[in-house]
RNA sequence: GCCUCCAUAGCCCAAUGGCAGAGGCAGACGACUUAAAAUCGUCAAAGUGUGGGUUCGAGUCCCACUGGAGGCACCA
């Protein structure tokens, strides 16, 4: 090498560090994802990726997140869409309160720091947030409209306290919605949950069950097919009847519910759930060894857990209450037994057993020796019918009614009919349904959060914070101690806590709850609408003009939390007459995780890899790519699968390619290298329909093909001047500025452009380049392929009919055989069957 | 126990019911080089987890099974 040749090597290499630090002074310059700017005519869509929360800096998980979520984003704004996509912090929750509590330090330290650092690796990495659209959910100008909105659903009764057994986490020292308990233990620390009486705030999504169900079908086709059926598994609807039973020695009746009141005349006892307040009035009334008994029992049910609850073959446990329910179709006396098989907060906290027929009662009739009445004539597949009575199974199938006197001889469902028009005829019960989904248990006895809005006053009782003494502030962390003791740590801010009834004026003390931080984040989209505005929540205008969002991106972790919760939030708001739509997100893509050697990458498996030292390796667009070209989006990548460095030598020969061309911009294609300009109009023809159904994975496969392409017509006989070569490398910047935007600028400026490709559109694909005169016809004969033939693409069937019986290898194929049919598919095959 | 989803070259993955291969990784060979790397090029490699069925024709649709992933679960 000499001396004279050595900057032109230079300018001849793709070097990826310094690509980096070129393009991103200049993008903050020009600013081409704005989506704010006033007199834009572009049409709206809004693209959104779930935003992080701050735990340190961006990982490998993001960075798959945002490169797939960047794809989409940057595909709407080379169409020439007005795209928002905004980022922002879910900032508020327990591990920078745990950070805090380890290392001694305000929360808000290390959840400011934290955020600062992920702000300046989404930078780096190139994500096309709109940077005017930020919020950070800890923010006081945010979590003020948190309070806005706790008091909407307050003012609306869909948020209420109430006194019952929650899930407690004993490590966090907090209560968990239902939704955070996962296989019995906290979602957030794996400890074992255990329940406590407590009085707790609620948002009452239940009143919502139906239309959050039922809306589901809306998204069909929309959201992916997992998430649609894990939120209808959640939520759980069954259809059944209540049944009212007298009790002997109690006025009122016991209600329960049942999904099969055809069985009614089999309940031969009644069971009630043993942590229930029924169970503690039937025990209360009870003679002195039944009290005694059941204080025993309800003490040991109360010492086990949700796991030991979760053990499919524990023994059945219970007592017998000494108390008797009538049936009430036929009068027969029930002995009541209080059993932890029932569960207090689902249906009515009472059951009819009918151990004949559920599984569930039959091991607590054999268990505790208990009759057992079949009633649905169930047969064996001899055809022999089966009696559970002297069994050792009960039948669950549906069957012919017996033992049942007016429903006998009936099938189920004319039995479910006729038992519930017989019941509502008495006022003794009628047909209805229940849910598994709960109500949403949103207070938290945490200090890093937002606090909830409400003063207790012992004159007024619960007193909302008036609009304008919002926002109610966290009060600062100093001297107060974070450490998880079971009550709010804002119970220490005494001069937080005492103030004056803003009703009647007489000393009164805040709630020292804070909300859940999926409240945050259950309407944060709305927000990136006026992220800034101190008048507003969001601007209900700008609401319709936006969203709902169009295309939402995150991972399937959030099927039922997240997404659910903002589900509801939205159908309240629009109920409120906020909202001109009932479904948050038009759009979902779940992407999956990354893996690192068949499992999740972690610390403790020591197989984590740092994203940092990806981007330092790789650079930042070839790990990029690589998120986008490893496979479908929405399965798991394993990184020991995938290579990064293969990403990144395509990058250099893509971006070799447009180094290579040798004519001015703005050259006309036409005339140039026919076979290149068919690529290149076959490449634009598929793109567009690749991208827009996530299969990222496959337009990168794409542009490589064109890239192949673009070589070949380079060291070939077009060569570099070629108009064709210039259109082929001007379409692989363009496509490739989805994926790779540092490597796709600056080929963007080797082709002798201004910056901005992300805003440089796509060519229509020009068709009539395509159009073949004549194509390779094959034949088959029993489906076989024994014969090819280049065919005019206009062939009738008739000619090639008779060109694939005209054929020797044909011929020879069918030998002796008789012809049975000839199918013909014209101008592409022939398929001819044999008897 | 109930309900989803998945299975294609050594590996990651393509394939509107119509010739199993688009692309990549790894591999072999060649060109360039004193040599190597880089680059450019050429090649090899599976009959689609198993067994049935529908069809003129099945990787694709249906059923069963095996293996893997996920959700719900004492929810009456």
């Amino acid at each position: 090498m000499t001396e004279q040749n050595a900057p032109e090597m230079a300018e001849n290499e793709y070097d990826v560090a310094a690509i980096q630090e070129k393009w991103l002074p200049v993008w903050d310059e020009l600013r081409p994802f704005d989506s704010g700017k006033a007199g834009d005519t572009r049409p709206k869509k809004y693209v959104l990726d779930m935003f992080p929360y701050p735990s340190g800096d961006l990982h490998m998980g993001h960075a798959e997140a945002y490169a797939l979520g960047d794809v989409i984003s940057r595909y709407w704004v080379q169409k020439g869409f007005n795209v928002m996509h905004p980022i922002g912090w879910d900032s508020f929750g327990l591990p920078a309160e745990n950070a805090a509590i380890k290392r001694g330090l305000d929360p808000k330290g290390w959840t400011y720091d934290n955020i600062a650092q992920q702000k300046s690796s989404m930078r780096r990495y190139a994500c096309s947030f709109d940077w005017d659209r930020v919020l950070v959910t800890s923010d006081p100008i945010y979590y003020r409209w948190n309070q806005w909105l706790f008091l909407e659903f307050y003012n609306k009764g869909l948020a209420y306290r109430k006194n019952s057994n929650v899930n407690w986490c004993p490590s966090c020292q907090t209560v968990l919605a239902n939704e955070q308990v996962v296989q019995g233990l906290c979602e957030r620390c794996d400890s074992v949950v255990t329940k406590k009486a407590l009085t707790q705030w609620y948002f009452k999504v239940t009143d919502y069950a139906d239309r959050l169900l039922d809306d589901l079908d809306t998204l069909e086709g929309n959201w992916p097919s997992k998430v649609l059926s894990m939120q209808r598994n959640w939520i759980g609807r069954s259809h059944g009847a209540d049944v009212q039973f007298e009790i002997e020695g109690r006025t009122e009746p016991v209600t329960v519910f049942t999904t099969r009141p055809d069985t009614l005349f089999g309940a031969t006892f009644m069971v009630v759930a043993a942590d229930s307040a029924l169970a503690a009035e039937l025990a209360a009334d009870s003679n002195p060894e039944v009290q005694k008994a059941f204080t025993n029992y309800l003490e040991m049910v109360k010492q086990s857990n949700d796991i030991e609850r979760l053990a499919t073959d524990r023994p059945k446990t219970g007592v017998d209450l000494g108390r008797f329910a009538i049936n009430p179709v036929n009068g027969e006396k029930l002995p009541i037994w209080a059993s932890d098989y029932v569960l207090a907060d689902y249906g009515h906290g009472a059951i009819m057993a009918v151990p004949a027929h559920d599984q569930r009662d039959f091991e607590f009739a054999k268990a505790m020796n208990l009759p057992i009445r079949t009633v649905v004539d169930v047969k064996d597949e001899a055809g022999i019918s089966i009696d559970p009575a002297t069994g050792d199974a009960p039948t669950t199938a549906a069957g012919t009614l017996i033992n049942s006197g007016p429903l006998n001889g009936l099938g189920k469902l004319e039995a479910i009919d006729k038992i519930a028009t017989i019941l509502e005829a008495d006022g003794k019960g009628n047909k209805t349904k229940n849910f598994r989904l709960r109500d949403w248990l949103i207070s938290r006895q945490r200090y890093w959060g937002t606090p909830i809005p409400i003063i207790h006053c012992n004159n007024c009782g619960e007193v909302p914070v008036p609009a304008d003494q919002l926002p109610v502030l966290l009060p600062s962390a100093e001297g107060l101690d974070l450490k998880p003791k079971g009550t709010s740590p804002l119970g220490g801010a005494t001069d937080w806590v005492n103030v004056d009834c803003p009703k009647c004026g007489i000393p009164a003390k805040r709630d020292t709850d804070t909300m859940d931080t999926f409240v945050d984040s259950s309407w944060y989209f709305l927000r990136f609408l006026s992220p800034n505005s101190t008048e507003v929540a969001f601007p209900v205008g700008e609401a319709k003009a936006w969203a709902p969002v169009d295309q939402y991106v995150g991972g399937v972790t959030h099927a039922i939390l997240h997404l659910l919760y903002a589900r509801f939030v939205t159908k309240v708001l629009h109920d409120l007459g906020y909202l001109d739509f009932e479904e948050p997100f038009t759009r979902l893509l779940n992407q999956g995780m990354v893996l690192m050697g068949g499992s999740a990458m972690s610390k403790s498996r020591g197989n984590l890899v740092a994203l940092s030292e990806q981007l330092d390796e790789h650079g930042v667009d070839a790990v990029r790519l690589t998120m986008s070209f490893a496979g479908p989006p929405e399965e798991d990548i394993d990184w020991a699968d995938v290579s990064p460095a293969g990403s990144a030598k395509f990058l250099a020969r893509a971006w070799r390619a447009a180094n290579d061309v040798k004519s001015a911009p703005g050259l006309s294609p036409v005339g140039g290298n026919a076979e290149l300009r068919k690529a290149t109009h076959s490449f634009l023809r598929d793109f567009g329909p690749l991208i827009e159904n996530f299969k990222f994975n496959v337009g990168v496969a794409k542009i490589m093909e064109l890239v192949n392409a673009l070589r070949k017509a380079i060291d070939g006989a077009a060569g570099g001047a070629d108009p064709a070569v210039r259109e082929a490398a001007e379409t692989v910047a363009k496509a490739l500025s989805l994926f790779a935007p540092y490597t796709a600028e600056d080929m963007w400026q080797k082709l002798g452009h201004q910056p901005g490709v992300a805003l440089a559109k796509l060519a229509e694909a020009d068709l009539s380049l395509l159009v073949e005169s004549s194509i390779v016809a094959i034949a088959q004969v029993d489906g076989k392929v024994r014969d090819k033939f280049e065919v005019p693409v206009d062939i009738t069937e008739d000619a090639l009919r008779e060109l694939a019986l005209a054929s020797d290898a044909v011929k020879k194929a069918i030998g002796d055989k008789e012809v049975a049919n000839v199918i013909v598919r014209a101008p592409k095959l022939v398929n001819i069957a044999t008897k």
